[in-house]
DNA sequence: TGTACATCAGTGAACGCGCGTTCACTGATGTAC
DNA sequence: TGTACATCAGTGAACGCGCGTTCACTGATGTAC
């Protein structure tokens, strides 16, 4: 069809958007190539031009999607720490939140791309472990800074934040459709163990 | 082949149990009825005379899985109860243990099966959330009956230590082949914030 | 207890379908002159 | 600046393959007499 370069790259960038919200909807396994095209608004055959295989999108997407959370919860670590002390408390809340729940297309990638993560090639499994430790470190370092904790303890506190977040969510998301109630009240549980 | 009712019995549960290791490995979405049959020791076509389907069998191996758990862990309570109080800790610690991480193929299924659950048909849905609701009301009831506790705070509980067991499970597992010692650590923080 | 027959678990070939991937083709883009 | 041509993103048909499921067949099991 002819396209310009700016325009490939940002068609690029739309077929690993729809991937990465089918993604965490379905599972990578749940989705197939031409459904990712057809959401991003391709035909299936330039799919090729992009990228080297399925497991290779699947590498791609997780990566970008820890790219953004990570932004995301660095400007919400700067504004915690710079003007708005409950901002982060407030991030973590809206993590355990119905809303987060219910969309998962949405969501966090450390909770909806943990499962397929071991389950996907290496290019996945590397970006799943750099986004978290990228997390780690992040909130690790928000911490040390805020309580003048010694960087282990704060490392650890940082990742009891994040197992609490992930399984919380990631039960909620599991009995959530038979059991709502029951899903709320894992939500409520765990939004009331969280650190200020 | 001829085979007598009992023998064929046994058979199913014998795919039950094939299924259910392979799909805590790789997904429900990971295997096919091909290879359950043949891990199971048969040829693919007898599926049908034991399930309707792939989803049915999704169904009856989660609600089967948990019921196993659910046994064990009832065992694990009399035991703390009985005779020896640690038990129940011991076992919380076991779960987090490298081994149970690195072989889901036998773990428990509040953790394996949390991501295929909202993804499978409605049989998984309803055997996941009628399992979690199984495990939730056992250790409420243990540490009401241990700590004389109220039943909201004994549930509450309960339901921050499955979140913390299932979060670091999941994420020790997404991390565990990139990056083994943040995969590690993860599994030390959340041991050492388990309940006695 | 012995015989004839219906049952039905297990076999293995076959079904249509959707998967990941390949390919010849197209035409606007971007470059060389 | 205008023209001729190479590039390459996107199209859509096609590939082999493995999936979930169906089916005719088999023979030991279990039952009726």
């Amino acid at each position: 069809m002819g396209v310009a370069k700016k325009q490939a790259v940002r068609n690029k960038q739309a077929i690993i958007a729809a991937a990465s919200r089918v993604f965490r909807e379905r599972g990578v396994d749940g989705v197939g190539v031409a459904d990712i095209m057809l959401e991003a608004g391709f035909t299936h055959g330039g799919f090729y031009n992009h990228f080297e295989s399925k497991s290779d999108l699947a590498g791609q997407v997780c990566a970008a999607a820890f790219a953004d959370g990570l932004s995301d919860l660095k400007s919400v670590v700067d504004q915690s720490l710079a003007t708005d002390p409950r901002a982060f408390r407030r991030a973590l809340e809206n993590y355990l939140s119905k809303g987060v729940r219910d969309d998962p297309g949405q969501a966090c990638p450390t909770a909806t791309f943990a499962a397929d993560a071991p389950r996907q090639g290496e290019g996945m499994q590397k970006a799943y472990a750099e986004g978290m430790q990228g997390f780690v470190d992040t909130i690790e370092q928000y911490f040390a800074q805020r309580d003048g904790l010694s960087a282990p303890v704060a490392r650890e506190r940082a990742m009891e934040v994040l197992v609490t977040l992930v399984g919380a969510i990631t039960i909620a998301r599991g009995v959530g459709a038979a059991a709502p109630r029951l899903s709320d009240s894992f939500l409520k549980a765990a939004r009331r163990k969280l650190p200020d």
